[in-house]
DNA sequence: AAGCTTTGACCTATA
DNA sequence: TTATAGGTCAAAGCT
């Protein structure tokens, strides 16, 4: 049963409930490392449990036009991707920017790898704590704010595109990726918009590998570096809408997206 | 030559 | 059982 979905929240307020320190505990909230041995041989998806959010109580999303004021989204947003390592601006986040609270620490180090220097976002957070889904999410699934995204693989990962398909609940394509790491099952899902703009991006399943230092070999870099240098596609995130949940497999995206439809309809 | 993307077909889940 | 939608496979092509 998912209460209120819509509870929506601005991001000033979330900043203002949490106030935590959200990458003090680890790295992997989202998609990120955890330990092959989850102790029951969990399914591909299944990784460690979501803590309870710390944050705020009605949070189940924000809107991202306030985010969208919001000074670390100008002064992240607005950093590029080094072009020579591919490393993106979130790192400034770490700490001290970024205000959004991460599950904590009673997690396993599962955290947003995938995320640690990309963004992070709390849209359905509360509902950790209000639904009975078990420590063991079932099928974990994250989303992230595409302006925070900076690069469609540059979360420290190495990805590989697998598929990409029309959806009925998207007016964008998805495309599909895998981690390239052996026997990492983790997945990504991006949705863009025919301008090439991400407008949302799913995490599915957490890394079973810490995150590589390097994810592209020197050799393979090129192919990557154009798509780093693409304007667009480094730009785009900056004023996309977006969100972020936790989705336990239930979770209705067309019902806690309205910003995004909304955006995209109105950006065109 | 290796690794990645593209893309139509195929598979699976759900109503 | 069938239709539909979402997700994945894998051959071909590209860098």
């Amino acid at each position: 049963t998912a209460p209120q979905l819509k509870s929506e929240t601005s991001f000033t307020d979330l900043l203002a409930s949490s106030g935590v320190d959200p990458y003090e505990q680890d790295e992997d909230f989202l998609g990120g490392f955890f330990p092959e041995t989850t102790g029951s041989g969990l399914p591909k998806f299944k990784t460690a449990q979501p803590s309870p959010l710390p944050i705020s109580q009605s949070s189940r999303s924000f809107a991202f036009s306030e985010l969208l004021d919001s000074p670390l989204l100008l002064s992240s947003s607005h950093s590029l991707i080094s072009p020579t390592t591919g490393a993106f601006p979130f790192q400034g986040f770490n700490g001290s920017d970024f205000p959004w609270q991460l599950p904590s620490q009673t997690q396993t180090p599962n955290a947003a790898s995938a995320l640690q220097e990309e963004a992070y976002g709390v849209q359905d957070l509360q509902k950790k704590q209000e639904d009975p889904v078990p420590r063991e999410f079932a099928d974990r699934q994250v989303k992230v704010p595409s302006y925070m995204v900076s690069r469609n693989s540059n979360d420290g990962y190495g990805w590989r595109k697998y598929g990409q398909k029309q959806v009925k609940k998207s007016e964008n394509p998805r495309s599909y990726f895998k981690c390239t790491y052996p026997n990492c099952v983790s997945k990504k899902i991006v949705e863009t918009a025919s301008d090439g703009q991400i407008t949302e991006i799913i995490y599915k399943g957490g890394h079973n590998h810490p995150k590589p230092e390097f994810t592209k070999r020197p050799s393979s870099s090129s192919a990557n570096a154009r798509r780093i240098l693409n304007p667009s596609s480094v730009v785009s995130e900056q004023s996309e809408s977006s969100s972020i949940s936790f989705d336990y497999g239930e979770v209705d995206e067309e019902k806690e997206q309205p910003e995004i439809k909304r955006l995209k309809r109105e950006g065109g």
